[in-house]
DNA sequence: GTCTTGACTAAGC
DNA sequence: GGCTTAGCCAAGA
């Protein structure tokens, strides 16, 4: 047997990884590209990540709206199609907008974090 | 095999 | 606040 051990080289596992580690990202919370490619094992492969929702096919169940550039900005210009649509959506789960961008220390989507800092007496 | 592009990020001006 | 540069990784020409 070729004992040739492949880290996930397959683009579909690629894609299936990072699609999946979307999936995980819970309602009305966002997450970064960069975080995105981290938590799915990639590192800093920012791009990849966008490259795998631009391959994203249409009807599917992966929140890709849930995924930001840092900062909480858009990845798209704010007069796309794109852009209201995700706007939209992310409204729908209570996630809106300030100046822009969301607020990543509130709804961006830290695990364990987030439950420390964020108290439900605030 | 080299160059360009891109749903990226961080730092600098 | 916005634009530029540099770094990064993968796909396509």
């Amino acid at each position: 047997m070729s004992g040739r051990k492949k880290p996930a080289t397959d683009p579909v596992e690629i894609n299936r990884l990072i699609w999946r580690t979307v999936e995980r990202i819970p309602a009305g919370r966002v997450a970064t590209y960069g975080q995105v490619a981290d938590i799915a094992g990639l590192g800093r492969a920012a791009r990849r990540v966008g490259r795998a929702l631009r391959e994203l096919p249409p009807g599917s169940r992966v929140p890709w709206y849930r995924v930001l550039r840092a900062g909480g900005v858009f990845a798209f210009p704010r007069s796309s199609e794109s852009y209201r649509r995700q706007r939209r959506l992310l409204g729908e789960e209570g996630v809106h907008l300030v100046n822009g961008r969301v607020d990543l220390q509130r709804y961006g989507w830290q695990q364990t974090l987030d439950e420390l800092l964020w108290s439900p007496d605030a």
